[in-house]
RNA sequence: GGGCGCAUAGCUCAGCUGGGAGAGCACCUGCCUUACAAGCAGGGGGUCAUAGGUUCGAGCCCUAUUGCGCCCACCA
């Protein structure tokens, strides 16, 4: 007898050490190994200063499951992890850090700010992949890489210089978003649009030399100090009159041409728009089409500038609130009307953006999206679940170009110099000595940063060493999955895309899973500022990662937001304690002699073909599951086999063997039970890692750890079909008994004979077979077969069973009200079944076009159904009569 | 304005290619049976949002409707 695992699973008291041994025995590192295929998951870099959260235990459980999974089949199974250097965020912290200690960064210059976040990263960083560490991911923290590592930001520099040099990066004047509390420019994609009440404010402006006057509207008043135009549409007759004239732009008293343009919807408004060239896109394109030139009038802070005359200095709220005042004294007002309209906030600081004229940096989007696009559409590229490719396709095609550069000092400086003499402008990952143009020695670097997205696009081959064309490059690209939250699909997962596609010439990964959000209980976002949010780490330390994980993966469907419930995470606690105590079961009942003894199948039991059957189909179940990445219905077969089939069957099937007399039949028992936990263990490892491996540690004989085992494989000598049925017959009986007990309230103590009735010799022998089963599981004291119920008494509980009779001959114990009640129940359900079953047999379209099979199934559940109806109505008159 | 998702037991959700409605939790009954009370055995509970349609057959496919949620979008 071998036991040596404590009473109560208690995860406290290994995970740490487990995930310390995987670690030292470098079973999380893959290596360039011809001889294997590879199977490459590259991790979702989290921001560097950041903490963990439940998205991350989530995406990260998922990636561990894949790889723990691939691995075990044989693959060389890489998961590169790293940290994201997330400049804008991580720079907000810093900014904000230093204003506590009364500090700004302006004052500090670039250098000094540069150290002190440099400082911070190096406080805070690490601490997420800590905090990972605990989750039990077997990533490959050897490989481990952070944006802002040299390697990466060579690559950053390649990419930029390259796209540079093919014309697809380019510096201009264009509309940008700008965030007036960040200070910087930010790219479309980290703009959230938030509907709001707003106002409509018709304007009169008068025409020059005449007493007309246009009306427009606008909501955003302010604006109107960069006026440069007033459009109108071609074709409108309101206003065809006006066209080539000029209006006086009131308070600023500009004059102003009105032009046609086609953009301007006739329907909307008054049918006249005023032009504001310098902060609204549309107003950008409408004055670059008629050569209106710019007139900005906003300071970085959202302030307005010197172009703004009497209202400079003031916000940009104060001064809409003073113009509408001063417009309405002097007459211009005409009517303000409610008005709802979506508005821009800064995605990281919830500031109002302003979209404004700046000469920013852009990366040209057509020429790269086409790829991107074509790569989905002929199947290179799989969305799980599907639908989400419809959103990236969407996206692609109607895609504007990216403007990259930030006004910020933490993350990449753009590699480009200009020339103070000439304006030259220079591209180089080194500063130049002299101008290309005028040789002058005048040289500055641009100021600017890039998204840190930009970055982050290069991660599928970056991290392996581009653009050095590394052994690891060539093996491990392109990547098998990307699995990531589908709120990144237009941040990362179009960039990744289009620059792996760019640079190596092939998508860098072949399938992308899209997970969902994790809310609260009740629905909500979990977010810092509602303070709902469940920290991964007190769940860990209450229940331990293993039932955490396995609260993550199971009970949802990829791509849709599940709810966090604490009951889950103890249910699956539970689970992992069943299995620690079947384990514990199976070890105090295991002798030494049995380990080396080879399992002879000529030996085999009934339950014990079942069992090994059950368990060969599910092995190929849960394989196949996984492969089509689902992982909830695979987690859940898993679970209800070891609990269902292995625990409340085979283990009490198997009892009586295992304390009776006949050795041989209790070896087999032993072995079976043995063999069937070490595939169950390696079915559970990437689901959970850390109670399968400890568990398998404490199992005799095993030299290779668990995580790097072999995969069970299908096999069809194990298939037994028979057995299977004989079982499930058997399983039937001992139920009705059971429950026929029950329903009487009969005592589990107070035992019976149990005598079978029945013509059919098929059943005849299960039954006779299952002998033990009835005496261990069904109460029974001994058990008898007849052909015919006319030999035994009539003061019996009666069950009816698939072509036989149960009746226990409990005759003291009768209650006939209760009897009658529960074989009403009975009736009623078999005629439910019926009903059901003739309906469809009666229908000559069924009949007639169903595919045979389901039909003959049919027929034979009508034969099953009617003959146990006849059973019971026979069994409802007498206990009638005799009440 | 366009697109997408969801609606199944009291609650939270599974349900793969259309062929007898499932799980966990909660609830009720009986059990401390020497692996496990973090457990065992049994039970109640669903017109699968509504209305049509396709089909021999629909929770699943099609159309429309209602409710909730999300994403995208330059109508000033």
């Amino acid at each position: 007898m071998i036991e040596n695992l404590p009473k109560t699973y208690n995860p406290k008291d290994f995970e740490e050490r487990i995930y310390k041994f995987w670690n030292e025995e470098k079973y999380f590192e893959a290596n360039v190994n011809k001889e294997k295929e590879p199977f490459t998951i590259m991790m979702p870099p989290p921001n560097v200063t950041g903490n963990l959260h439940m998205g991350h235990a989530l995406n990260n459980t998922i990636q561990d499951i894949l790889i723990r999974w691939k691995r075990m089949e044989g693959y060389e199974a890489l998961w590169l992890p790293g940290t994201d250097h997330a400049s804008i965020s991580t720079e907000a912290k810093v900014v904000e850090k230093l204003k506590k200690e009364g500090k700004s960064k302006e004052k500090l210059g670039r250098e000094k700010f540069l150290e002190a976040a440099w400082d911070w990263t190096r406080e805070y960083g690490g601490n997420i992949n800590n905090q990972l560490r605990k989750l039990g991911i077997s990533c490959d923290w050897s490989k481990e890489r952070f944006t802002l590592d040299e390697g990466l930001s060579n690559a950053v520099e390649e990419v930029f210089i390259r796209l540079y040099e093919k014309g697809l990066i380019y510096r201009g004047d264009r509309i940008i978003n700008w965030c007036p509390n960040c200070k910087t420019a930010i790219s479309d994609a980290e703009v959230d649009h938030e509907d709001s009440h707003g106002h409509f404010w018709h304007i009169k402006y008068p025409i020059k030399n005449s007493d007309d006057f246009i009306i427009i509207a606008t909501t955003r008043p302010e604006t109107m100090l960069g006026d440069l135009a007033i459009a109108v549409h071609p074709e409108d007759e309101r206003y065809t009159n006006l066209i080539g004239k000029y209006a006086i732009l009131p308070l600023v008293n500009r004059e102003i041409p009105i032009v046609a343009d086609e953009y301007v919807d006739m329907e909307f408004g008054t049918g006249a728009v005023k032009i504001t060239p310098s902060h609204d896109p549309n107003d950008f394109e409408v004055g670059y089409r008629h050569n209106l030139g710019q007139c900005k009038i906003m300071n970085d802070d959202a302030t307005i500038n010197e172009n703004g005359g009497k209202y400079e200095g003031l916000d940009r709220y104060e001064a809409r609130e003073r113009m509408v005042k001063d417009l309405d004294k002097e007459g211009y007002l005409l009517k303000i009307e409610e008005h709802e309209n979506s508005v821009g906030h800064c995605e990281r600081c919830k500031t109002v953006v302003e979209p404004i004229i700046s000469k920013q940096w852009f990366v040209k989007m057509e020429p790269l999206a086409k790829p991107a696009l074509e790569a989905y559409r002929n199947g290179e590229l799989d969305f799980i679940p599907e639908r989400f490719g419809k959103i990236y396709s969407h996206w692609l095609e109607n895609i504007r170009d990216w403007c990259i550069s930030r006004q910020l000092w933490w993350g990449h400086r753009l590699p480009v110099y200009y020339c103070r003499d000439c304006n030259e402008i220079m591209v180089s990952k080194e500063a130049p000595e002299k101008c290309s143009k005028c040789n002058s020695t005048n040289i500055y670097q641009d100021e600017d940063t890039l998204d840190t997205w930009f970055s982050s696009a290069l991660w599928p081959f970056s991290t392996l060493g581009w653009p050095e064309n590394t052994e690891e490059l060539e093996y491990f690209y392109p990547t098998n999955v990307l699995v990531t939250g589908y709120d990144i699909i237009f941040f990362w997962i179009v960039r990744m895309v289009f620059s792996g596609i760019e640079q190596m010439g092939e998508v860098p990964f072949e399938d992308v899973f899209l997970t969902g959000l994790v809310r609260d209980e009740q629905g909500r976002k979990m977010s810092k500022s509602l303070g709902n949010g469940i920290d991964p780490l007190d769940v860990i330390d209450e229940y331990g990662a293993d039932a955490l994980r396995f609260t993550l993966i199971t009970g949802n469907s990829p791509g849709n937001d599940m709810r966090f419930y604490m009951e889950r995470v103890e249910a699956n606690r539970n689970f992992a304690n069943k299995l620690w105590n079947a384990t514990r079961f199976v070890l105090m009942n295991l002798d030494e002699n049995v380990i080396s003894e080879k399992l002879k199948l000529e030996n085999l039991e009934e339950e014990d073909r079942w069992i090994l059957s059950r368990m060969n189909n599910v092995t190929k179940e849960v394989t196949e599951n996984l492969s089509k990445y689902e992982i909830g219905i695979a987690g859940q077969k898993v679970y209800d086999f070891i609990w269902d089939e292995y625990c409340d069957w085979y283990i009490e099937m198997v009892k009586p063997r295992l304390y009776g007399d006949d050795e041989e039949s209790n070896k087999v028992a032993q072995k079976v039970l043995l063999i069937v936990l070490k595939d169950i263990l390696k079915l559970l490892h990437p689901f959970m890692p850390f109670i399968t491996e400890e568990i398998w540690n404490h199992l005799p004989e095993n030299n290779k750890a668990l995580i790097v085992s072999d995969w069970p494989i299908y096999n069809e000598k194990y298939n037994f079909k028979e057995s299977e049925e004989r079982i499930i017959y058997i399983m039937k009986a001992i139920r009705g008994i059971r429950n026929a007990r029950a329903e009487m309230n009969i005592a589990p103590s107070r035992k019976s004979k149990i005598i079978f009735v029945t013509k059919d010799e098929k059943v005849k022998s299960i039954l006779e077979y299952g002998e033990r089963y009835f005496i261990n599981l069904a109460y029974a004291q001994d058990i008898e077969i007849k052909q015919d119920k006319e030999q035994i008494g009539d003061d019996n509980i009666q069950v009816v069973v698939d072509r036989a009779e149960i009746f226990l001959p409990l005759k003291d114990l009768i209650d006939f009200e209760k009897e009658l009640e529960r074989l009403e129940k009975e009736k009623d359900k078999l005629e439910g079944e019926l009903k059901r079953v003739r309906g469809k047999l009666s229908n000559k379209g069924f009949v007639n076009k169903a595919p045979e099979n389901i039909v003959e199934d049919e027929r034979q559940k009508e034969a099953k159904y009617s003959d146990m109806m006849d059973k019971v109505l026979e069994r409802i008159k007498y206990v009638k009569e005799n009440m």
